[in-house]
DNA sequence: CGGTGAGCTTGAGTACACTCCAGCTCAAGC
DNA sequence: GCTTGAGCTGGAGTGTACTCAAGCTCACCG
């Protein structure tokens, strides 16, 4: 089904992640794969692609916020194998709020932001940019 | 116009805000407000409700993950008063961007999250969740 | 066979954003 | 008049998530 590569060095895996190679490593350290990473030849790392589309999903998750402990528990219910499939469920799920609080709150501010940009275009476009603290600067707090 | 209550304590603010009193004091210390907090008797803080509006704005842009260094730049330019509204913009206009890319990361993660809930409740309801770390765990990634 | 480059380990250092402590001042209540 | 509570200052401490340093091993290249 794949084309090749079975195998994967921490550079390579930095390079396809994103990720620094410390950072890779930092995370080993931190129980965020699901297995330790085998070692070749002198004790080098060996990676898989698999390991980088998790590491996908964990950086998918840091991005919404999801701090490292919070991975390292799914990491470790997944890692535990079958049996536990309610807790994941529930953790995602927990998740999942936490996202839709933080999207919203994200889209708040772009709502925000976009307000204050129409106002100084606004005002840049017909030179009334003098009043703009005490008029529209507040405006998008106070209205 | 408002009702009344035209001075704040720091105690009120904090209260109003959510944020602490700490973070009130270093918020104040990094330059984050556009004019220092007066003080009034024994020395104490007398915030306004501007001063709210100020903080919730910043609330806001922290949330949107603009680091405190960018919003004290921001603040510096409203500070100066009028004549550097281009500068602002522009601020606004970078930040608009990064936020806008925040949304679709954290949208994309939520779209994530939503597909491995998915699974897992169909799994879970048909009992074949032992099947999941092999075959619906990766299927987010991968397809 | 010496240098370069990628990787290894342990452990320390850094950046950011708070958070708290010690020791102080007031004002109000009992 | 003493305690309590809210606030003050300067500076130290904390938690999170990296990030880097020192000193090492290999394999490869000229």
């Amino acid at each position: 089904m794949t084309e090749i590569t079975p195998e994967l060095s921490i550079g390579q895996v930095a390079e396809r992640t994103g990720l620094s190679v410390y950072t890779l490593r930092f995370y080993e350290r931190e129980g965020i794969l699901p297995h330790p990473v085998p070692r070749g030849h002198g004790g080098r790392r060996v990676y898989r692609e698999d390991d980088v589309e998790w590491l996908q999903i964990c950086i998918c998750f840091r991005a919404a916020g999801m701090p490292l402990p919070a991975i390292r528990h799914y990491t470790e219910l997944v890692r535990a194998g079958s049996g536990n499939e309610q807790e994941r469920l529930a953790l995602l799920l927990g998740h999942r709020e936490r996202v839709a609080q933080q999207l919203a709150e994200v889209t708040r501010c772009l709502d925000l932001i976009n307000h204050k940009i129409g106002i100084y275009e606004d005002h840049l476009a017909r030179g009334t940019a003098a009043e703009l603290w005490t008029g529209g600067e507040r405006e998008p707090v106070s209205g």
